[in-house]
DNA sequence: CAGAAATAGCGAAACCTTTCGCTGAGTCAA
DNA sequence: TTGACTCAGCGAAAGGTTTCGCTATTTCTG
C-alpha cells in the first residue's frame, strides 16, 4: 500500500496534472476537452480518472460549484521534485549532478534562467569548501 | 503498442537495469541476489522478469554460456535521457533549464562538475547570442 | 412540464506489470 | 544410476491502471 499523498503519479494522471496546472481549476468537461484532443478518450474516462485521483489525494474538488470544480493538490514542483527524486535515486545512482549535466547539454535557456544557475553552482562551490 | 526498443522501463525493470549497470554482464543468480535483497521476491521472477525485458530488448543475453549471461541493452545515459525527456515534456512544459535549476538546487557536486556544468552554461549562452 | 443535454458515479472489462508455482532439462557427486 | 541442486521457461494468478457502458440525477430549453 501507498502512503497517502505520497503516491507517484502513473502516465495518464501525470497528463491530467498538466492540463490542470496550465489551466488551473477546471471543471471535468474542460479536463477532457484537452485530453480527448491528447489522446482520443471517453469522458466517462476523464471522469473516472478524476476521481481516481481524488482518492489518492492528486486532485482536490470544490463540489460546492455545479459543476464540480477540479485542482491539483500537488503542484508542479513538487510532483517533478519527487519524480527526479526517484530518478536521481533509480538512475543516477544518487548523484544529482551528473543528471544536471545530462538535462544542461540539452536544453535551451534565457539569459536570467543561465545567470540563476551560476549562481546556484557558487553557492554549491562555497557549501563544498566551507 | 509500444513501439520497439522505444518502452520505458517500468520500475522493477528500471530497478535490474541499475544491476546490471552495477554488475556489469551477469548471470539470472547474481541479479536474483540483488533484486532479492531490494525486495524480496523469488528466483522465477527474476526470470520471468528477464525475460520480458528480453522481448522489450531492454537486455540482452548470451546463449552460449552456462548459465546465460544477461547485460543491458541501454546505456544508464540513454535510459536517463528518455525518462528524462518524458519528465522535461509532461512536467517541466519543455523546459529543461526549469528542471536543471530543480536538480540543481539539491544537488552535490565536485569541484569538476560544477566547473563542467560551468562550461556548458557557457556554451549555451553562447547559442543564444549567436 | 417534456425532451434533450450535461453531469456524476459505479462496476466491470481490457490491458499491463509483477509475482510465483510447476515442470523439465542439465550438472554434479556419492 | 539416483538424488540433490541449479538453470530455464511457461502459464496463470495477483495487482494496478486505464477504458468505457450503463444508469441516475440535474440542468437547460422550448
Amino acid at each position: 500500500m501507498r502512503e497517502l499523498g505520497s503516491a507517484q503519479p502513473t502516465a495518464v494522471e501525470l497528463e491530467i496534472l498538466r492540463i490542470l496546472w496550465d489551466l488551473g481549476p477546471s471543471p471535468v468537461r474542460d479536463v477532457h476537452t484537452r485530453l480527448n484532443e491528447a489522446k482520443g478518450t471517453n469522458y466517462s474516462t476523464t471522469v473516472k480518472m478524476l476521481s481516481v485521483m481524488l482518492t489518492k489525494k492528486l486532485v482536490k474538488r470544490d463540489e460546492q460549484a455545479t459543476p464540480h470544480i477540479y485542482s491539483a493538490a500537488i503542484t508542479r514542483d513538487r510532483a517533478s521534485k519527487t519524480i527526479l527524486n526517484e530518478l536521481i535515486e533509480k538512475v543516477y545512482d544518487s548523484s544529482a549532478m551528473s543528471l544536471v549535466l545530462q538535462a544542461l547539454s540539452k536544453s535551451k535557456a534565457t539569459k536570467s534562467e543561465i545567470d540563476e544557475a551560476r549562481k546556484l553552482l557558487d553557492e554549491l562551490e562555497g557549501k563544498n569548501e566551507g
